[in-house]
DNA sequence: TCTGGCACTCGTGTGCGCAGAGTGCCAGGG
DNA sequence: CCCTGGCACTCTGCGCACACGAGTGCCAGA
């Protein structure tokens, strides 16, 4: 008895993936006798009608109306995600065509930028790439450069190649040995260090200075804890937005709202933000917060140069998409942007 | 008798201009008898129709098909600019908005960015902000950093803000006396100069140093002139592709191409590049060089910090756009970055 | 438990006719 | 000589009816 409950279950899951296989591909609602002349399932329309209507039961399928082919619901996406589907692993050929378009790259923007119009050929749909966070990185180098008496340029250069700069206008003169000094002892204690841990490493700084130096010195590292701190910083970088001429028929209502959210770097900031570090995460449909990105999945992952991720990647497509392929072209992306980080 | 000749181009012209603004204010195509309703030409619709059949001819209007009213041509619209519209200034609320929206602007890019959306909201349109350019702008200040024994970075800052760095390998060990002599020889002669020049005024540079630091100051001269000549470096960028959303009827068709081109920077640089420096042009229709844009408008100008341009800024919309409002909104922002630049 | 058959539903495509908007042309008036 | 009112003509878009076909749900039988 149990194992005939089981059989049964197989096949409506088998039915399942068929559905959403078909559908994927042919984007129409797809119907009992479609799906028994192009998958081998073994048994009559008239079984499988009985276990769509089943499915639809459980909310994983539903038709648009009577007398219409079945759609997977983001519930039926979802199970096929969890379930019933692997994800596919990039061809030789490809993985070699991956490789050859990064290893181009000449500097931390141009890997970025390679990474995301790469990803959204691959998967012709629109890509995102997060630039790797400040706050994961370490500091390579802090310099000071003295621009005018009482002015100078901070620079901070990360491991991850990344070059913040910000101005400082001192409250005096600034010498030009107290500044080599000032230099000097930050990169002692910086350098190296993950960028919040910084802070705490210089918090005592002032202290080593001349009381007369202890306003500038203090000056000077405030805005270094500002630059330091800088969520706003966090920059993303997207491609293939004319991928989404191929989204639908309803095509302004569907489109308007994603592109309106792909503007807004915080949307797609919060986005990324919500995958769980080094795995890969699936948002379908209305399981995104942002609702204009309700008929849409995301799929992401986070990279890094070496073991942990320092940021983040994914597409942004219909829920109707090929997650295996997908997920598998976003997998393959992220682990080669992490190769070639580690290199640099 | 030529005042009578005159007086029924004039009112050809008017008749055009209504046009005009009709069409841009509808988007449907325009009759005869609504013309004469909508603006008082002081005469008769069939006065009206003959005026039409004879802007048809000269080819500044068409219409779609026999009984459907009249559309301008790119050649009518063209007309249009030439001599029947006037920029149309902001209002003082709006020029007070974009003082105000701008003002707030911490660093290069955050200008840059907070311009673009600005331009995209006041237009309702796709904006397209070019980077002061590096070609353009002078040398602030030029730093080496030792990071390694044979490891020094460069980092060149210009007056726009502007930030680039290189990696440069040396072929030996270099002493910090060396790089401290470098570094103050070559700001003593590049700082404050255009770009372009600097090349020239740092070639007899290796010749006053020691036989054996030539290397490593060439070297280190090599990459900075590549720094200086990198074109690519051109960067840009856009905001307001949701705007596109608006574009018509015939969705897919007018907005792919449209997208696909803003995706190439080198397009969109290019388009930008036509731009006679500092005077605002207009391309319409097909004038655009670039055939996915063959239905749409670019206004641009070039802005800059005090009397010269440094960089170009537009917007890309419909043909059938409101053009005196666009140039204003377009004259207004150029204006108003360019001040921010001076300022800062 | 699966299958084949049957009646039913409902969206889509097609053909038709009509109304409305707009034109071109012509003859007459200032 | 130019403007005007009138008239016939030509399209497009829309509403409607209708038939078609895809797909379903259910039931009786193997």
């Amino acid at each position: 008895m149990a194992g005939e409950v089981r059989q049964l279950d197989d096949r409506k899951l088998a039915v399942l993936r068929a559905i959403v296989q078909d559908y994927v591909g042919t984007e129409e609602p797809v119907g009992s006798k479609a799906l028994v002349d192009r998958h081998n399932l073994g048994v009559s329309p008239a079984t499988v009608r009985n276990d769509m209507a089943a499915l639809e039961e459980e909310g994983y399928i539903h038709q648009p109306h009577t007398s219409a082919g079945r759609i997977p619901t983001d519930k039926g996406y979802r199970l096929f995600v969890d379930k019933l589907a692997e994800v596919k692993p990039m061809s030789a050929p490809e993985r070699r065509a991956i490789r050859h378009f990064l290893d181009g790259a000449v500097d931390l923007d141009d890997v970025v930028a390679r990474t995301v119009r790469l990803l959204a050929q691959l998967t012709r749909q629109v890509a995102v790439v997060q630039y790797p966070s400040l706050t994961r990185s370490t500091v390579r180098h802090i310099e000071l450069v003295a621009l005018a008496p009482a002015k100078v340029m901070l620079v901070l250069i990360t491991n991850t190649g990344r070059v913040e700069q910000r101005m400082v206008d001192c409250p005096g003169t600034v010498g030009e040995t107290v500044l080599a000094d000032l230099r000097a002892r930050i990169n002692a204690r910086a350098a190296g260090q993950r960028l919040p841990d910084v802070p705490g490493l210089l918090e005592e700084l002032p202290a080593t200075f001349e009381q007369i130096d202890r306003p500038t010195v203090s000056t000077v590292l405030v805005t270094l804890f500002e630059a330091l701190a800088e969520q706003s910083e966090e920059r993303i970088m997207l491609a293939g937005t004319a991928n989404l001429t191929r989204l639908g028929h309803d095509f302004p209502l569907t489109i308007q709202p994603v592109l309106e959210a792909l503007e807004e770097q915080v949307v797609l900031l919060r986005l990324l933000g919500e995958t769980t570090d080094a795995a890969m995460t699936v948002r379908i449909g209305r399981e995104n917060a942002y609702e204009g990105l309700n008929s849409t999945s995301v799929v992401s992952v986070g990279y890094g140069s070496g073991d942990e991720s320092v940021a983040k990647l994914g597409v942004i497509g219909p829920t109707r998409m090929d997650y295996p392929g997908t997920m598998g072209a976003v997998r393959a992306v992220a682990r080669y942007v992490g190769q070639i980080l580690a290199e640099s």
